[in-house]
DNA sequence: AAACACATGTAACACGTTACATGATTCA
DNA sequence: TGAATCATGTAACGTGTTACATGTGTTT
C-alpha cells in the first residue's frame, strides 16, 4: 500500500506521468528508495479507478514518444492522502538487510571470509557516505522533512561505519584468543 | 530466499521442528526479525525435497500434541548454507520504514500532527531501547556476531532517538519562523 | 468446561521484482 | 544505421502476511 500513497504524495509537487514519477524518486530519493514500472502503472490505473487521481492525455504535437498520461490529484485523493499521512504507522523491524541476515550466522562460517565481507560492507558504506555528503548541498533548498531525511541517511551511514569497524576489530581479535 | 537459508542457519544450533524454529527466532531475534508458519512449513517441505534437510518423525509416547517432525541438516544442506554464507549480499535500501515513508511527505500535512507522530516514535524507540538494554545481559554468552547484532540494535535505537529529537526541535522552530 | 500451549498445515491475498513487448524521436 | 531516451504497459514469478482448519494434552 505504501506505493499508492507515495504516488499521491509525489503528485503534490506537480502533475506527473508514470515515467516522471520513477525519475523523480530516483533523483530525489535514489539513495533510500526504489520503484519500478511494474508497481507504478498498475497503481496509477487503480488510483484512477478509485477516483483519487484523474488523468488527462497530453497530445504531443511534434514531440517524441507516445502520448503522456498526466495524472493529477482529485479532492478525494488529497483527502485520502491526508488521512493516511495523519495515521499512526505500524512499527517495523530492522534487520531486513541481506548482509545482517548472513552476519548472524557468521559464527558457523569461515572467519577469514567474514572479515572480507565486513570489509566489503565498509567500502560500500564509505562510498555511499561520500555520495550522500556531496549531494547534501544540492538538496539544501527543500523542506525540513526532506532535509532531515537526507541527514538521517548520513547519520545512519556513519553509525553503520563505526559499528562495522568496531565489529571488525572484535572479530579479528577473537580469532587470536582461540 | 532469506527464510530458506535462515532455517539452514538455525539448524546449525540443533535439530528443530517448525514450531521451535519460530519460537527460537522470537526469543533470540524478536526485536529485529519475525516469521510466520505460512513461511516456515512450506519452506521446510521444499528444503526436504531439495535434500538440504532430512526429517525424522518423533513418536510422542504419552506426550502432548501431534508428532513432531524433527529436521536436521544434511551434508548437502551444510554445503549450500556455506556457499550462501560466503557469498556477497546485494546491497539494500534503507527507508522501508512505514514512519519514514510518511515523514518525507509531512511538509504537505499538518505540522501539529507531524510533531505528535514524531513524539509517538520517540516514545516507541525509548521503550525499545529500554527493552534491548535489559535483555543485553541475557544474551552476553552468545558468539561475537550475535552479540554485535544486539549492539547494533542498541546503536541504531540511540541514533534514531537523537535524530528524532533533533528533528522535533527543527520542525517546532520552523513553525515560528513562518 | 474453558482456555491455553503444543504442533502442523493450507488457501487466499497482497506486494514487489524481472523480464519482456511496443513504438516514436533524437543523436552520434 | 544503431543506440539512447522517452513513454506505456503486462505476465510470470517470488515472497510475505493473514486467517483459517485441525487436534492433543495440560492447566485453571
Amino acid at each position: 500500500m505504501s506505493v499508492k500513497y507515495s504516488i499521491l504524495g509525489l503528485l503534490h509537487y506537480e502533475d506527473m506521468h508514470g515515467y516522471r514519477i520513477k525519475e523523480h524518486i530516483e533523483k530525489n530519493f535514489g539513495y533510500m528508495w526504489s520503484v519500478n514500472y511494474g508497481q507504478i502503472y498498475p497503481n496509477l490505473k487503480k488510483l484512477e479507478q478509485e477516483g483519487l487521481i484523474s488523468m488527462r492525455e497530453e497530445v504531443q504535437n511534434g514531440k517524441k514518444g507516445p502520448p503522456k498520461k498526466l495524472y493529477s490529484l482529485t479532492d478525494a485523493g488529497r483527502e485520502a492522502f491526508q488521512e493516511w499521512l495523519a495515521g499512526s504507522p505500524e512499527r517495523s523491524m530492522l534487520l531486513r538487510d541481506p548482509f545482517l541476515m548472513r552476519f548472524v550466522f557468521f559464527g558457523f562460517g569461515d572467519k577469514g571470509r567474514a572479515l572480507e565481507l565486513i570489509d566489503e560492507q565498509i567500502m560500500a558504506y564509505e562510498g555511499d557516505l561520500a555520495g550522500r555528503l556531496s549531494k547534501k548541498e544540492k538538496w539544501r533548498t527543500k523542506d525540513v522533512f526532506v532535509n532531515q531525511l537526507a541527514e538521517l541517511g548520513i547519520e545512519m551511514n556513519k553509525m553503520m561505519l563505526s559499528w562495522l569497524k568496531e565489529t571488525r576489530k572484535k572479530v579479528a581479535a577473537g580469532g587470536e584468543e582461540q
